[in-house]
DNA sequence: AAACATTTTTAGACCAGGCTATTTTTTAAT
DNA sequence: ATTAAAAAATAGCCTGGTCTAAAAATGTTT
């Protein structure tokens, strides 16, 4: 009845499974791209700055900036300033490249009503392997402009006739 | 320093912004899709069949039951069959739609190894006007089989040349 | 350098969605 | 009809990521 030997599980049991993998969460993520964008141009960033970028009150990110510490990602003491080591820059970059790619595609395909929002839920769920595909297509489509162009004329013509 | 005007939040942020428009949780969402392909043939299930296909333990489903009874999407009454509303069953209808269109396009575009979990992490964070425009660039690549066929072939010649 | 303002930390609470252990109900077998 | 087995419900606990309120550290005047 389901697809032959996949396995069902909720968020929450997926979650579990990532966990136990040592991988990060999707709020882990979103801090951390959060800290790289932040600090792209100074080398550092501070509690409030983040606080106020991602909408969440300082003792949330104080909270969070210990895991990321503890998982190797940021260097951080007490009332100091944050900074990404090394492994937490690599990271943040490639979570950022993340974000960019899947929001070209998105863009390239027509949305634009939630495009930040679905962005947003959405990477956190792209495999590296997926990210790879969706990166080559991307590619793919920008070389080959046509594509998307007949695409959209696709588009508008069934919107035309009444959807 | 991030796009104009997008605001950021974390996963749970958004999380919390869906509650408040009454959406369906992550979760919610797993449970409803499942008892939707498991009373597909017989009209109804049970709370061990959930249980067995979600990978979760029998009260689990039980404590979400009341959840989605309360939401007005499942019929039940303790002991008894597990049946849809006919709105669960319209909501059923779209998520397992929105999975198999989901589904679609990363296979076309060559995801093979964590298509699954992809798939089932992704969907709950397509909204609607986003899984319109796959629907339809899914119809527009299905339409024209040779664009996939020159995007494989890209793929090839890249792998082929060391990435 | 004292006083005030701002930032950060600490402590403790809350919630969803899991879990286990136990009790209750239903079903099946003798 | 009993009894045994299976399924489901209840009660209560746990965890991650949030919050608020309060305390502590840092920065900025005057």
């Amino acid at each position: 009845m389901n697809e032959p030997g996949e396995k069902f599980y909720t968020a929450r049991g997926y979650a579990v499974l990532s966990a136990e993998e040592d991988e990060l969460t999707s709020s882990m993520e979103d801090y951390l791209e959060m800290i790289y964008r932040l600090s792209a141009q100074e080398g550092y960033t501070r509690v409030k700055d983040v606080a106020d970028s991602l909408h969440v009150q300082p003792p949330s990110v104080t909270k969070m900036l210990h895991k990321l510490h503890e998982k190797g990602q940021v260097r951080y003491e007490k009332y100091g300033l944050i900074r990404l080591t090394p492994e937490g820059r690599r990271i943040g970059a490639y979570l950022l490249n993340r974000h960019n790619t899947l929001r070209e595609f998105l863009q390239l395909i027509g949305v634009k009503e939630h495009l930040h929002e679905d962005v947003e839920g959405i990477e956190h769920n792209v495999s590296t392997p997926t990210l790879r595909c969706l990166l080559d297509f991307v590619a793919f489509l920008r070389s080959k402009p046509q594509i998307i162009e007949e695409f959209r004329h696709c588009q508008a013509k069934k919107i035309e006739r009444g959807n």
